[in-house]
DNA sequence: AGCTTATAATTAGCCGCCTTACTATGTCAA
DNA sequence: TTGACATAGTAAGGCGGCTAATTATAAGCT
Protein backbone atom coordinates (compact mmCIF):
# COMPACT_ATOMS: atom_id res chain seq x y z
CA UNK A 1 0.00 0.00 0.00
CA UNK A 2 1.05 3.57 -0.87
CA UNK A 3 3.09 5.33 1.98
CA UNK A 4 0.53 7.86 2.16
CA UNK A 5 3.30 10.65 4.31
CA UNK A 6 2.72 14.10 2.91
CA UNK A 7 -0.99 14.76 3.22
CA UNK A 8 -1.25 18.24 0.65
CA UNK A 9 -1.35 21.65 2.62
CA UNK A 10 -4.03 24.07 2.64
CA UNK A 11 -2.87 25.84 -0.53
CA UNK A 12 -2.37 22.83 -2.26
CA UNK A 13 -5.45 21.65 -1.74
CA UNK A 14 -7.30 25.08 -2.77
CA UNK A 15 -5.07 24.81 -5.62
CA UNK A 16 -6.39 21.09 -6.92
CA UNK A 17 -9.99 22.80 -5.68
CA UNK A 18 -9.91 25.41 -8.09
CA UNK A 19 -9.07 22.80 -11.00
CA UNK A 20 -11.80 20.08 -9.55
CA UNK A 21 -14.46 21.52 -8.07
CA UNK A 22 -16.31 18.96 -6.98
CA UNK A 23 -13.22 18.40 -4.51
CA UNK A 24 -14.63 18.72 -0.90
CA UNK A 25 -11.45 19.44 1.12
CA UNK A 26 -12.72 18.07 4.45
CA UNK A 27 -13.57 14.99 3.13
CA UNK A 28 -10.51 14.65 1.35
CA UNK A 29 -8.04 15.13 4.27
CA UNK A 30 -9.91 13.01 6.60
CA UNK A 31 -9.65 9.96 3.84
CA UNK A 32 -6.21 10.62 3.49
CA UNK A 33 -5.80 10.43 7.49
CA UNK A 34 -7.49 6.83 7.27
CA UNK A 35 -5.32 5.73 4.58
CA UNK A 36 -2.10 6.79 6.48
CA UNK A 37 -3.07 5.52 9.40
CA UNK A 38 -3.93 2.12 7.80
CA UNK A 39 -0.54 2.42 6.02
CA UNK A 40 1.31 3.14 8.93
CA UNK A 41 -0.13 0.49 10.94
CA UNK A 42 0.93 -1.93 8.42
CA UNK A 43 4.72 -1.16 7.52
CA UNK A 44 4.71 -1.08 11.72
CA UNK A 45 3.30 -4.70 12.33
CA UNK A 46 5.44 -5.66 9.08
CA UNK A 47 8.41 -4.32 10.44
CA UNK A 48 7.84 -6.24 13.68
CA UNK A 49 6.91 -9.57 11.83
CA UNK A 50 9.94 -9.35 9.47
CA UNK A 51 12.06 -9.58 12.76
CA UNK A 52 10.83 -13.06 13.12
CA UNK A 53 11.30 -13.70 9.54
CA UNK A 54 7.29 -13.15 8.79
CA UNK A 55 5.41 -10.83 6.96
CA UNK A 56 1.54 -9.96 7.28
CA UNK A 57 0.71 -12.77 4.42
CA UNK A 58 2.26 -15.91 5.61
CA UNK A 59 1.71 -14.95 9.66
CA UNK A 60 -2.16 -14.62 8.81
CA UNK A 61 -1.78 -18.21 7.55
CA UNK A 62 -0.63 -19.27 10.49
CA UNK A 63 -2.95 -17.01 12.69
CA UNK A 64 -5.84 -19.17 10.49
CA UNK A 65 -4.58 -22.54 10.91
CA UNK A 66 -4.26 -21.88 14.83
CA UNK A 67 -8.06 -21.18 14.70
CA UNK A 68 -8.66 -24.56 13.65
CA UNK A 69 -9.57 -27.25 16.35
CA UNK A 70 -7.18 -29.71 14.63
CA UNK A 71 -4.85 -27.24 13.37
CA UNK A 72 -5.28 -27.97 9.82
CA UNK A 73 -7.42 -26.70 6.77
CA UNK A 74 -6.89 -26.25 3.12
CA UNK A 75 -5.49 -23.65 0.56
CA UNK A 76 -8.54 -22.74 -0.91
CA UNK A 77 -10.01 -22.18 2.44
CA UNK A 78 -7.14 -20.53 3.51
CA UNK A 79 -7.11 -18.27 0.38
CA UNK A 80 -10.82 -17.27 1.28
CA UNK A 81 -10.34 -16.19 4.70
CA UNK A 82 -7.14 -14.17 3.91
CA UNK A 83 -8.55 -12.67 1.28
CA UNK A 84 -6.09 -13.85 -1.51
CA UNK A 85 -6.05 -15.28 -4.69
CA UNK A 86 -5.75 -19.33 -4.21
CA UNK A 87 -2.65 -18.95 -6.60
CA UNK A 88 -0.97 -16.42 -3.93
CA UNK A 89 -1.78 -18.81 -1.28
CA UNK A 90 0.52 -21.45 -2.86
CA UNK A 91 2.98 -18.98 -2.75
CA UNK A 92 2.80 -18.31 0.68
CA UNK A 93 2.54 -22.26 1.39
CA UNK A 94 5.48 -22.82 -0.29
CA UNK A 95 7.11 -20.59 1.39
CA UNK A 96 5.78 -21.71 4.59
CA UNK A 97 6.71 -25.47 4.10
CA UNK A 98 10.59 -23.98 3.21
CA UNK A 99 10.87 -23.11 7.11
CA UNK A 100 8.95 -26.12 8.11
CA UNK A 101 5.91 -24.51 9.49
CA UNK A 102 3.62 -26.04 8.18
CA UNK A 103 3.21 -29.46 6.46
CA UNK A 104 1.39 -30.61 3.11
CA UNK A 105 -0.86 -33.94 3.13
CA UNK A 106 -2.85 -35.22 -0.12
CA UNK A 107 -6.62 -35.65 1.75
CA UNK A 108 -7.74 -38.85 1.22
CA UNK A 109 -11.69 -38.40 0.69
CA UNK A 110 -11.28 -35.91 -2.14
CA UNK A 111 -7.69 -36.31 -3.95
CA UNK A 112 -7.86 -32.95 -5.41
CA UNK A 113 -7.52 -31.03 -2.08
CA UNK A 114 -4.29 -30.68 -0.29
CA UNK A 115 -4.67 -30.75 3.45
CA UNK A 116 -2.30 -27.97 5.46
CA UNK A 117 -0.92 -28.37 8.93
CA UNK A 118 0.32 -26.26 11.30
CA UNK A 119 3.71 -27.79 12.45
CA UNK A 120 4.88 -27.80 15.94
CA UNK A 121 7.34 -25.17 14.84
CA UNK A 122 4.91 -23.24 13.33
CA UNK A 123 3.46 -23.32 16.75
CA UNK A 124 6.36 -22.21 18.08
CA UNK A 125 7.14 -19.47 15.90
CA UNK A 126 3.33 -17.76 16.61
CA UNK A 127 4.30 -18.36 20.78
CA UNK A 128 7.33 -16.46 19.77
CA UNK A 129 5.61 -14.05 17.86
CA UNK A 130 2.10 -12.96 19.85
CA UNK A 131 2.75 -11.90 23.38
CA UNK A 132 4.72 -9.08 21.78
CA UNK A 133 1.86 -8.10 19.02
CA UNK A 134 -0.49 -8.24 21.46
CA UNK A 135 1.79 -5.70 23.57
CA UNK A 136 2.49 -3.78 21.28
CA UNK A 137 -1.12 -3.69 20.04
CA UNK A 138 -2.51 -2.48 23.72
CA UNK A 139 0.18 -0.24 23.80
CA UNK A 140 -0.47 1.58 20.04
CA UNK A 141 -4.63 1.65 21.80
CA UNK A 142 -3.78 3.00 25.22
CA UNK A 143 -3.66 6.49 22.78
CA UNK A 144 -7.52 6.36 23.23
CA UNK A 145 -10.14 5.72 26.04
CA UNK A 146 -12.60 3.07 26.37
CA UNK A 147 -15.04 5.09 25.36
CA UNK A 148 -12.88 6.90 22.37
CA UNK A 149 -12.43 3.10 20.95
CA UNK A 150 -16.49 2.38 21.40
CA UNK A 151 -16.73 5.87 19.47
CA UNK A 152 -13.95 4.93 16.93
CA UNK A 153 -15.21 1.41 16.37
CA UNK A 154 -19.18 3.22 15.26
CA UNK A 155 -17.42 5.42 12.99
CA UNK A 156 -15.17 3.21 11.03
CA UNK A 157 -18.38 0.79 11.05
CA UNK A 158 -20.02 3.75 9.14
CA UNK A 159 -17.22 4.25 6.70
CA UNK A 160 -16.71 0.19 6.12
CA UNK A 161 -20.70 0.04 4.72
CA UNK A 162 -19.49 2.59 2.18
CA UNK A 163 -16.43 0.85 1.17
CA UNK A 164 -18.25 0.36 -2.49
CA UNK A 165 -17.95 3.33 -3.66
CA UNK A 166 -14.59 3.17 -5.36
CA UNK A 167 -15.48 -0.12 -7.28
CA UNK A 168 -18.99 1.33 -9.28
CA UNK A 169 -17.75 2.81 -12.84
CA UNK A 170 -19.05 5.49 -13.35
CA UNK A 171 -21.88 6.20 -14.80
CA UNK A 172 -23.06 8.01 -17.74
CA UNK A 173 -26.23 9.81 -17.08
CA UNK A 174 -26.95 9.73 -20.46
CA UNK A 175 -27.58 5.94 -20.47
CA UNK A 176 -29.26 5.67 -17.27
CA UNK B 1 -1.12 -4.82 2.32
CA UNK B 2 -2.67 -7.84 3.79
CA UNK B 3 -6.96 -7.63 3.03
CA UNK B 4 -8.25 -8.51 6.64
CA UNK B 5 -11.40 -9.96 5.86
CA UNK B 6 -11.82 -11.97 8.54
CA UNK B 7 -11.74 -10.59 12.25
CA UNK B 8 -11.92 -13.18 14.64
CA UNK B 9 -15.40 -13.61 16.52
CA UNK B 10 -15.44 -13.72 20.15
CA UNK B 11 -14.57 -17.25 20.64
CA UNK B 12 -11.58 -17.35 18.81
CA UNK B 13 -10.20 -14.63 20.45
CA UNK B 14 -10.97 -16.13 23.73
CA UNK B 15 -8.65 -19.04 22.50
CA UNK B 16 -6.39 -16.98 21.90
CA UNK B 17 -6.18 -15.17 25.07
CA UNK B 18 -6.02 -18.00 26.96
CA UNK B 19 -2.69 -18.98 25.76
CA UNK B 20 -1.15 -15.54 25.37
CA UNK B 21 -2.62 -13.99 28.88
CA UNK B 22 -1.45 -10.47 27.96
CA UNK B 23 -4.36 -10.12 25.12
CA UNK B 24 -6.62 -7.44 25.29
CA UNK B 25 -9.52 -8.13 22.84
CA UNK B 26 -11.35 -4.75 22.70
CA UNK B 27 -7.79 -3.50 21.22
CA UNK B 28 -7.12 -5.94 19.16
CA UNK B 29 -10.32 -6.19 17.31
CA UNK B 30 -10.19 -1.88 17.25
CA UNK B 31 -6.67 -2.38 15.80
CA UNK B 32 -7.72 -5.11 12.93
CA UNK B 33 -10.78 -2.71 12.14
CA UNK B 34 -8.22 0.10 11.31
CA UNK B 35 -6.28 -2.27 9.69
CA UNK B 36 -9.20 -3.08 7.34
CA UNK B 37 -11.05 -0.60 6.63
CA UNK B 38 -7.58 1.04 5.44
CA UNK B 39 -7.18 -2.09 3.36
CA UNK B 40 -10.51 -1.94 1.88
CA UNK B 41 -10.30 1.67 0.89
CA UNK B 42 -6.81 1.47 -0.59
CA UNK B 43 -8.08 -1.95 -2.65
CA UNK B 44 -10.94 0.26 -3.61
CA UNK B 45 -8.98 3.35 -4.75
CA UNK B 46 -6.44 1.17 -6.40
CA UNK B 47 -9.36 -0.33 -8.51
CA UNK B 48 -10.72 2.84 -9.27
CA UNK B 49 -7.46 3.90 -10.81
CA UNK B 50 -6.79 0.17 -12.60
CA UNK B 51 -9.08 1.92 -14.76
CA UNK B 52 -7.40 4.54 -16.27
CA UNK B 53 -3.97 2.29 -15.96
CA UNK B 54 -2.92 3.81 -13.09
CA UNK B 55 -2.45 2.44 -9.44
CA UNK B 56 -1.57 4.56 -6.37
CA UNK B 57 2.46 4.73 -6.68
CA UNK B 58 1.94 5.95 -10.16
CA UNK B 59 -0.89 7.99 -9.40
CA UNK B 60 0.65 9.92 -6.74
CA UNK B 61 3.49 10.10 -8.17
CA UNK B 62 1.51 12.63 -11.07
CA UNK B 63 0.11 14.16 -8.42
CA UNK B 64 2.93 15.64 -6.28
CA UNK B 65 4.69 16.59 -9.69
CA UNK B 66 0.94 18.76 -10.14
CA UNK B 67 1.57 20.02 -6.78
CA UNK B 68 5.13 21.55 -8.14
CA UNK B 69 4.53 25.54 -9.41
CA UNK B 70 6.55 24.50 -12.57
CA UNK B 71 5.41 21.06 -12.72
CA UNK B 72 9.15 19.67 -12.07
CA UNK B 73 10.83 18.03 -9.49
CA UNK B 74 13.25 15.04 -9.10
CA UNK B 75 13.60 11.28 -8.17
CA UNK B 76 14.66 11.85 -4.70
CA UNK B 77 12.13 14.47 -3.91
CA UNK B 78 9.60 12.34 -5.35
CA UNK B 79 10.65 8.93 -3.46
CA UNK B 80 11.31 11.16 -0.03
CA UNK B 81 7.60 12.61 -0.67
CA UNK B 82 5.82 9.43 -1.66
CA UNK B 83 7.55 7.47 0.57
CA UNK B 84 9.01 4.94 -1.22
CA UNK B 85 12.93 3.74 -1.67
CA UNK B 86 14.72 5.85 -4.64
CA UNK B 87 14.81 2.51 -6.40
CA UNK B 88 11.03 1.96 -6.13
CA UNK B 89 10.57 5.41 -7.74
CA UNK B 90 12.93 4.58 -10.72
CA UNK B 91 10.35 1.85 -11.24
CA UNK B 92 7.72 4.00 -11.26
CA UNK B 93 9.38 6.78 -13.58
CA UNK B 94 9.95 4.20 -15.83
CA UNK B 95 6.38 3.31 -16.23
CA UNK B 96 5.13 6.82 -16.33
CA UNK B 97 7.76 7.14 -18.92
CA UNK B 98 6.51 4.39 -21.14
CA UNK B 99 2.95 6.15 -21.21
CA UNK B 100 4.91 9.93 -21.53
CA UNK B 101 3.14 11.24 -18.89
CA UNK B 102 6.32 12.71 -17.41
CA UNK B 103 9.73 13.39 -19.17
CA UNK B 104 13.06 13.42 -18.01
CA UNK B 105 15.71 15.92 -18.12
CA UNK B 106 19.11 15.83 -17.45
CA UNK B 107 19.79 18.56 -15.12
CA UNK B 108 22.06 21.40 -16.01
CA UNK B 109 23.49 23.07 -12.44
CA UNK B 110 23.96 19.35 -10.97
CA UNK B 111 24.95 16.34 -13.43
CA UNK B 112 23.42 13.43 -10.73
CA UNK B 113 20.19 14.94 -11.49
CA UNK B 114 17.09 14.25 -13.06
CA UNK B 115 14.55 16.58 -13.72
CA UNK B 116 10.99 15.26 -14.00
CA UNK B 117 8.18 16.91 -15.22
CA UNK B 118 4.67 16.60 -15.74
CA UNK B 119 3.63 16.70 -19.39
CA UNK B 120 0.48 17.36 -20.97
CA UNK B 121 -0.49 14.00 -21.37
CA UNK B 122 0.12 13.80 -17.82
CA UNK B 123 -2.12 16.42 -16.57
CA UNK B 124 -4.35 15.28 -19.43
CA UNK B 125 -4.63 11.92 -17.30
CA UNK B 126 -5.13 13.88 -13.90
CA UNK B 127 -7.91 15.66 -15.67
CA UNK B 128 -9.40 12.97 -16.48
CA UNK B 129 -9.47 10.56 -13.01
CA UNK B 130 -9.63 13.31 -10.14
CA UNK B 131 -13.02 14.58 -10.93
CA UNK B 132 -14.60 11.18 -10.11
CA UNK B 133 -12.10 10.43 -7.61
CA UNK B 134 -12.87 13.61 -5.42
CA UNK B 135 -16.74 12.53 -6.21
CA UNK B 136 -16.15 9.11 -4.75
CA UNK B 137 -13.97 10.15 -2.08
CA UNK B 138 -17.02 12.47 -1.36
CA UNK B 139 -19.75 10.18 -1.35
CA UNK B 140 -17.61 7.89 1.09
CA UNK B 141 -17.42 10.28 3.69
CA UNK B 142 -20.90 11.26 3.18
CA UNK B 143 -21.45 7.78 5.77
CA UNK B 144 -20.35 10.62 8.82
CA UNK B 145 -22.09 13.95 9.76
CA UNK B 146 -19.36 16.91 9.52
CA UNK B 147 -19.13 16.54 13.81
CA UNK B 148 -18.47 13.17 13.65
CA UNK B 149 -16.00 13.74 10.35
CA UNK B 150 -13.90 16.29 13.02
CA UNK B 151 -13.91 13.57 16.03
CA UNK B 152 -12.58 10.70 13.67
CA UNK B 153 -9.69 13.18 12.55
CA UNK B 154 -8.98 13.63 16.47
CA UNK B 155 -9.07 9.96 17.28
CA UNK B 156 -6.83 9.07 14.26
CA UNK B 157 -4.52 11.85 15.34
CA UNK B 158 -3.79 10.15 19.22
CA UNK B 159 -3.22 6.80 16.90
CA UNK B 160 -0.88 8.18 14.82
CA UNK B 161 1.58 10.03 17.41
CA UNK B 162 1.57 6.24 18.43
CA UNK B 163 2.04 4.83 15.54
CA UNK B 164 5.80 3.79 16.27
CA UNK B 165 5.33 1.10 19.23
CA UNK B 166 5.75 -1.96 16.51
CA UNK B 167 9.22 -0.31 14.98
CA UNK B 168 10.83 -1.05 18.57
CA UNK B 169 12.58 -4.36 19.36
CA UNK B 170 11.43 -6.08 21.89
CA UNK B 171 13.53 -5.00 25.02
CA UNK B 172 14.87 -7.42 27.58
CA UNK B 173 14.70 -6.26 30.95
CA UNK B 174 17.73 -8.21 31.51
CA UNK B 175 19.66 -5.85 30.10
CA UNK B 176 18.58 -2.46 30.73
C1' DA C 1 -20.84 -45.38 -19.23
C1' DG C 2 -19.36 -41.23 -21.14
C1' DC C 3 -19.72 -35.94 -21.70
C1' DT C 4 -19.66 -31.68 -19.79
C1' DT C 5 -18.95 -28.74 -16.34
C1' DA C 6 -17.06 -27.41 -11.88
C1' DT C 7 -13.47 -27.37 -8.48
C1' DA C 8 -8.50 -27.75 -6.30
C1' DA C 9 -4.03 -26.66 -6.79
C1' DT C 10 -0.24 -25.23 -9.38
C1' DT C 11 2.60 -22.79 -12.90
C1' DA C 12 4.07 -18.86 -15.66
C1' DG C 13 4.57 -14.32 -16.19
C1' DC C 14 3.40 -9.49 -14.87
C1' DC C 15 3.67 -5.53 -11.43
C1' DG C 16 5.13 -2.75 -7.55
C1' DC C 17 7.43 -2.83 -3.55
C1' DC C 18 11.84 -3.85 -0.99
C1' DT C 19 17.22 -4.08 0.09
C1' DT C 20 21.78 -4.27 -1.48
C1' DA C 21 25.24 -3.01 -4.40
C1' DC C 22 26.94 -0.29 -8.05
C1' DT C 23 28.31 4.01 -11.02
C1' DA C 24 28.71 8.80 -11.55
C1' DT C 25 29.08 13.12 -9.66
C1' DG C 26 29.68 16.56 -6.05
C1' DT C 27 31.77 18.39 -1.64
C1' DC C 28 34.88 19.18 1.80
C1' DA C 29 38.90 19.12 4.48
C1' DA C 30 43.84 17.90 5.15
C1' DT D 1 44.83 18.75 -5.03
C1' DT D 2 43.48 14.75 -3.89
C1' DG D 3 41.29 11.31 -0.91
C1' DA D 4 37.26 10.39 1.85
C1' DC D 5 32.69 10.79 2.24
C1' DA D 6 27.95 12.01 0.61
C1' DT D 7 24.37 12.08 -2.78
C1' DA D 8 21.64 10.90 -7.28
C1' DG D 9 20.14 7.53 -9.95
C1' DT D 10 20.02 2.73 -11.53
C1' DA D 11 20.46 -2.46 -11.67
C1' DA D 12 19.85 -6.99 -9.72
C1' DG D 13 17.35 -10.06 -7.28
C1' DG D 14 13.70 -11.24 -3.76
C1' DC D 15 8.82 -11.17 -2.12
C1' DG D 16 3.97 -11.02 -2.27
C1' DG D 17 0.25 -9.69 -4.80
C1' DC D 18 -2.39 -10.49 -9.42
C1' DT D 19 -4.59 -12.97 -13.86
C1' DA D 20 -4.67 -16.56 -17.16
C1' DA D 21 -3.72 -21.08 -18.38
C1' DT D 22 -2.90 -26.01 -17.08
C1' DT D 23 -3.57 -30.50 -14.82
C1' DA D 24 -6.03 -33.55 -12.00
C1' DT D 25 -10.10 -34.95 -9.92
C1' DA D 26 -15.10 -34.85 -8.90
C1' DA D 27 -19.97 -34.43 -9.87
C1' DG D 28 -23.97 -34.34 -12.56
C1' DC D 29 -26.58 -35.42 -16.83
C1' DT D 30 -28.45 -38.21 -20.50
Amino acid sequence: MLQVKDIPNAEIMQKFAARYPQTDIKSVITFLNLLRVGSDLSHGLNSYLAQFDLLQGRWWVLLLLMREDNLISTPSALAEKAGVSRATMTGLLDGLLREKLISRVHAKQDRRQIQIRLTSLGQAKLDEVMPGYYQRVNQLMQALTESETMHLMALLQKIYQQRHVFENKTVDIKNQ
